[in-house]
DNA sequence: CCTATGTCAGGATAACTGAAATCG
DNA sequence: CCGATTTCAGTTGTCCTGACATAG
């Protein structure tokens, strides 16, 4: 069999369990990234459900508040979503009657999305429900960790984002 | 180009309370934890690929490695994979060689899933290569800074984990 | 009975690619 | 001709659910 490292089972087995144990995996910066995203995104889409909002219309609005109205194309660059998946954003979003999607008179290719009254009022809830799973997602942190957490994360998003 | 005109002035200031340069969308931790993740997972898996594994793989390989020989269910609660999606994991180990897929005698309902010896060396592999990813997901932060993020995130995972 | 285990069959969603049509 | 924009069609991967047979 296995000669050269014996494990001890035993020894193993007593201190196991998920809480204790100092294994590669726990402490792998990759892989807690995963875990604890899938948590705070799912957290975020259950949210969002209960106002039949998805992740990617706070996104949208957010962004139209925030730069005015524009383009898919620079909704897209500024977002992160696709442009092809943009399509399909920008179409919820104009039958809930938050935007509205017009072409553009002086670029004819172009598509001028703009938000609305409606759509402002609705940025502002999402805003607060949002608020709420930050607390939940962050619960464990004291407001410096949180600063701290979220300054390190913006390093690592503006390092590796391709131009904002 | 949106340009110098601002679209709406009292909205605008109306919500300017702490964060205004930056915007809110730059600064959510909740999507800067998935976006982060994002980049950090294909940054994974595409290292991965180069060698013909996938993340799941070094997940059962270390746990194996750490707690010994165990079952399809063990693995799964250690792991966080599915049981569902364990099986497809383990035939593919199985089909490289890397691990043993065994009826345990004591209770016939387990399989006893076991490391072999190219399993063991494969695992030295994708360490290695992990921590390349490593570096280049954590680029930009320092010694310290890597170190307090995974604290950060630890707690965050460990805390949310608990709740199940 | 009731629970645990491994397995299979999917669904839901998100990230991503490619290409066509239109326009500059 | 080339490039940018919108759009559609489709692929892939991953998370997640449900059900079933078997065994304790």
């Amino acid at each position: 069999m296995v000669g050269g490292t014996p494990h001890d089972v035993s020894v193993a087995t007593a201190l196991s369990d998920k809480t204790m144990g100092a294994g590669r995996l726990r402490r792998l910066p990759t892989r807690l990234l995963s875990l604890a995203a899938i948590d705070s995104d799912r957290r975020v889409n259950e949210k969002l459900a209960t106002v039949d909002a998805r992740r990617w219309h706070y996104a949208v609005l957010a962004t139209l508040e925030e730069f005015g109205p524009q383009s898919q194309a620079e909704l897209s660059s500024r977002t992160g979503i696709y442009r092809s998946d943009l399509v399909t954003v920008i179409n919820e979003l104009v039958d809930r009657s938050l935007v509205e999607r017009a072409p553009d008179s002086t670029d004819r290719r172009r598509n001028l999305v703009t938000l609305t009254a409606p759509g402002r009022r609705h940025l502002v809830k999402l805003d607060a429900l949002l608020a709420e799973v930050e607390n939940e997602v962050l619960a464990p942190l004291s407001p410096a960790q949180r600063e701290q957490l979220t300054r390190l994360l913006t390093v690592l998003v503006d390092h590796h984002s391709r131009q904002m």
